[in-house]
RNA sequence: GCGCUCGUAGCUCAGCUGGAAGAGCAGCUGCCUUCUAAGCAGCCGGUCGCAGGUUCGAGUCCUGCCGAGCGCGCCA
């Protein structure tokens, strides 16, 4: 509807879906369709973001168009040169060699993204796409009485930057921690707490509660290797906890809500939360229905005394095993009862699993089952895998993977305290002027935000290399770096608001520099960025977007430190009333690209 | 052996449906008396693992090699 105007004009094509870019891409491919008597859905894919820098906002490369008209390609590029020059009002268009580049004068461009803009500061970071559709999402899910590891850090930030994402895309989010809480490692706790008299005092009085349940479970696992009637109490105390035996239940409830205390100290670090905390243990009496349905479509077959499922047909050159000799269930019989059991809550129309690539077979072994059970959610089932994280080591002069034996372990809330650290240290030097709150708050920001974003920058399927260095780095191409064009931006905002009260309404017409242009269309960028990242479930496309908008918004900021009249706040007030526009817009857009991402953006630092 | 992920600058990586090789770090130059130097401008640095194929055009798609990481039944 609000662009009806605009259509009478502009061609309709993507306009409505996409306002953004392709309202400068439109115009451009309208004008060559029809000079070159084409469809114009045949010409729109043509029309591409220059990958050559300099060469202007848009490019077409004329190959294909030059051989279905049989002439050179630099020769059509010059004829459709010709051709734009004098039907896009705003527009100048030229060739090289085969390419027809297009630039868009500053003004133009403003004139077409400000205006929405202004109506919704994040429409650049908005989709509708999901509007009426639900989505699970799996993600984190440490083992209870366990800490939560340094490499954590890439499932809890993938899923929590997704949820974000789809809740931003209109999708009714669930977001879901599927806890390991169950295991024959409870036994041994259970045999470890009673045979050393302990009570909830111990534990309460303990720093940290998941140290004090490993201590345990290191103490009574050495006790039990010493003495086989140990071991046989540790086996008596899981079968009894199985057996729902009100004691045993009792303690494993102390230790679960004892790590969960420790888990939600960590989560608060990162700012994430979650929708459901059902974890394994809740469906150890679920899987019964499950087991039932497989066996009445007849897809369970004996093998050694377990019970399989046949994938060969699938492609797959082993059966899934979903029930052990022992009569016991396994890994996936209980996600098989949790998927379904998500479908009856949330009816999801899609349902993923951030977990890394190396379960991939035990995913995709997984749909094919419910597939094979003809479920109506079993196209509906992602897995959304990651690399591993290796970490460096120093005598090796190797990225190894983490092993406990070789001190190669950290644990995340030591890694995001180190980081905090060090960034406290750096805003007490930068900014002293600021309270010791304030500083505390910027140092939690910058440094949480320095670990993540180097967990989220790069594609989730490559392995990362973990080094101190590099990972609490804040200079380059970091988390820092969006925080602080964020706010250099709010801080110019700040002073116009003080010194510029009555000025008068920003003129689209007086933004004419290069750079004002370059930052409007990184933001008009940001819609591409954003679909990517929703297609791929890759929050890096996102990440990359964000740093390229952000060298921008340098870029344009810092020639003011040189020029004065590329200063936004300047003599002319009309002037500075038309670039505080941007400033705003610029500001939202990066703001909130660094809430989807899991990032907090600081106002001052 | 089979499967998955990957191989781009000294290091760490980006490169969207094929279209004009990009960042950051490290090294070297410049730039803070006025909107934040956690920054900006610039230099240096690449036969995109190898070989074929498809195409007007391949870092991108296909095949085969080589190399790395991870995974392949009664743990999760």
């Amino acid at each position: 509807m609000r662009y009806q105007r605009r259509l009478q004009t502009a061609p309709p094509l993507g306009a409505e879906k996409e306002p953004m870019l392709d309202l400068l891409r439109a115009p451009v491919a309208q004008a060559i369709a029809q000079h070159l008597d084409l469809d114009l859905a045949e010409v729109m894919p043509l029309v591409i973001p220059p990958t050559k820098a300099g060469a202007g906002d848009l490019a077409v490369p004329c190959f294909a168009l030059a051989k279905a008209r049989k002439v050179a390609p630099p020769r059509l590029a010059s004829e459709l040169a010709d051709t734009l020059a004098s039907t896009i009002p705003g527009a100048q268009a030229s060739a090289a060699g085969p390419f027809l580049n297009i630039s868009f004068s500053p003004a133009t461009v403003a004139g077409m993204l400000l205006p929405a803009l202004a109506d919704n500061p994040c429409v650049a970071l908005r989709d509708d796409s999901g509007a009426g559709h639900s989505v699970c999402i799996d993600f984190s899910s440490p083992n209870i009485a366990k800490h939560l590891a340094f490499h954590h850090i890439r499932s809890t930030m993938i899923g929590n930057s997704l949820a974000r994402i789809y809740q931003a895309c209109g999708w009714d989010v669930a977001r879901i921690n599927f806890l390991g809480d169950w295991g024959t490692a409870f036994g041994r706790l259970i045999a470890g707490w009673k045979r050393e008299n302990l009570s909830l005092s111990d534990l309460e009085a303990a720093d940290d509660k998941v140290t004090f349940l490993n201590a345990l479970y290191v103490r009574i696992s050495t006790a039990a290797e010493a003495d086989a009637s140990v071991a046989e109490e540790a086996r008596t105390w899981s079968k009894r906890l199985e057996d729902g035996d009100t004691e045993a239940r009792e303690l494993w409830q102390v230790f679960k809500d004892a790590s969960l205390t420790e888990f939600h100290k960590v989560y608060g670090l990162l700012g994430v939360d979650f929708d459901s905390w059902k974890g394994e243990a809740y469906y150890e009496d679920k899987m019964a229905p499950v087991l039932a349905e497989l066996e009445s479509s007849g897809l369970l077959s004996k093998d050694d005394g377990a019970s399989v499922v046949d994938l060969s047909a699938e492609g797959f050159k082993k059966p899934v095993l979903i029930k052990r000799a022992d009569g016991g269930t396994l890994y996936a019989t209980r996600d098989l009862a949790a998927c379904q059991d998500r479908f009856n809550e949330f009816n999801f129309d899609r349902s993923m699993y951030v977990v890394d690539l190396g379960q991939g077979l035990h995913f995709g072994v997984g749909f094919a089952v419910a597939k094979k059970l003809d479920k109506p959610y079993a196209d509906r089932l992602r897995h959304v895998g990651f690399g591993v994280v290796l970490m460096w080591d120093e005598t090796e002069q190797a990225f190894l993977k983490g092993s406990s034996k070789k001190g190669r372990v950290l644990l995340l809330t030591d890694v995001l305290n180190e980081s905090i650290t060090r960034a406290r240290a750096i805003v007490a030097e930068k900014n002293p002027e600021l309270s010791d709150d304030e500083q505390n708050a910027v140092a939690h920001a910058v440094g949480i935000g320095a670990v993540v974003f180097n967990d989220l920058k790069n594609g989730r399927k490559g392995d990362v290399k973990f080094r101190y260095e590099d990972a609490l780095n804040m200079q380059g191409d970091t988390g820092v770096y969006l925080q602080f064009a964020h706010a250099r931006l709010c801080s110019i905002e700040r002073r116009f608001a003080s010194t510029c009260a009555d000025a008068p309404a920003g003129d689209v017409q007086l933004l004419t520099r290069d750079d004002e242009k370059n930052v409007l269309l990184l933001i008009a960028r940001m819609r591409d960025a954003l679909r990517l990242t929703l297609d791929n479930d890759e929050p890096s496309q996102l990440a990359q977007a964000l740093l390229q908008l952000a060298a921008g918004i340098s870029s344009w900021l810092s020639a003011g430190s040189k020029d004065h009249s590329a200063r936004v706040i300047g003599d002319d007030l009309a002037v500075s009333a038309a670039r505080i526009r941007l400033v705003a817009a610029a500001r939202a857009t990066l703001g909130e690209g660094l809430r989807l991402l899991g990032l907090i953006a600081p106002e001052r630092m």
